[in-house]
DNA sequence: TATTGTTATACTCTATAACTATA
DNA sequence: TATAGTTATAGAGTATAACAATA
């Protein structure tokens, strides 16, 4: 039975016209649903809500000193949005800037204790989120998926170039 | 050389921590990537920036009477966001509401002319859109990508479940 | 002149809840 | 009682531009 040009009552009677073949569909689909679930998990926690804040933690707890415009390259946000979610967190308490000593323009990121804690905790819950949510997924798509994601994310971002 | 504990200056000297292995946060990440991209292309258009309008518009133009609540459970929005989108849209002349005469409570969607044309437009856009996006993609790769994800997005809005 | 970071604005999305009307 | 859709609100993200200070 042909699905087109039918009005559509179920979920299966619906076909998705050229989004059907289309991965940018899919990557903003899946997206949504992924960073729904993820909230969720994080709620409650000063990292929870938009995109960003976990990555800024993470870095700043593993790369202590480590600099916003690096960080920004890497979740792909501009000065002034970055700018924004350190301001929340330093209000939260998590991180510290200090100014660089070797270049008075620049700053250096650290973790307060409390940021260092709560490092912990979100590396547990974002591993569980990441597993939790795609664990209907057959292990070699999973792996396929990590592989080939990981190699478009670095060739968005300009990561290990030449 | 470690990458860890050590100040980073360059992006190469980062490593992502346990992001590097998460799945969610290479969703996430691609997907800023890719609907930034997306919305540049679709400047200017009635269905630029945020996600659903696409959706909305090709679904309303190839299957004409579908209803919103339908379309909110394949672009995953609830009621409230999708009637907002309808709004936009209907505001902007691409989409028009009818009551539906089965279910007075129901409404269906049908493409104005104009949206008919814009639909048209947005098929050629978002098609180019994601294979010059993924060009850079080995061939093989962008068609695992896209089976993957597929089915991770059929799972999710509970597609073809018997 | 380019870079690092800040501030301000206007627009939009998100989640939530309260509401109407019909099945 | 459940479903279809609307409206309102508070909090947050996005894009843009103008700004200050330093390299």
């Amino acid at each position: 039975m042909s699905k087109k040009e039918k009005t559509a009552v179920s979920i299966d009677d619906v076909d998705l016209d050229i989004l059907e073949d289309t991965l940018s569909f899919y990557i903003r689909s899946v997206n949504i649903a992924v960073s729904r679930d993820l909230d969720e998990k994080l709620k409650g926690l000063e990292v929870a809500r938009g995109t960003g804040k976990v990555t800024i933690l993470l870095l700043a707890d593993s790369h202590p000193g480590i600099r916003p415009s690096l960080i920004a390259q890497l979740i792909m946000k501009d000065k002034s949005a970055m700018a924004r979610l350190i301001d929340q967190m330093v209000d939260h308490g998590v991180i510290m800037r200090q100014p660089s000593r070797h270049d008075t323009r620049a700053q250096e990121l650290y973790v307060t204790a409390r940021g260092a804690e709560l490092a912990r905790q979100v590396r547990a819950i974002a591993t569980a989120q990441s597993r939790d949510f795609f664990k209907d997924m057959p292990a070699g798509d999973k792996k396929e998926l990590l592989r080939i994601l990981r190699a478009a994310y670095r060739r968005i971002v300009g990561f290990g170039h030449d």
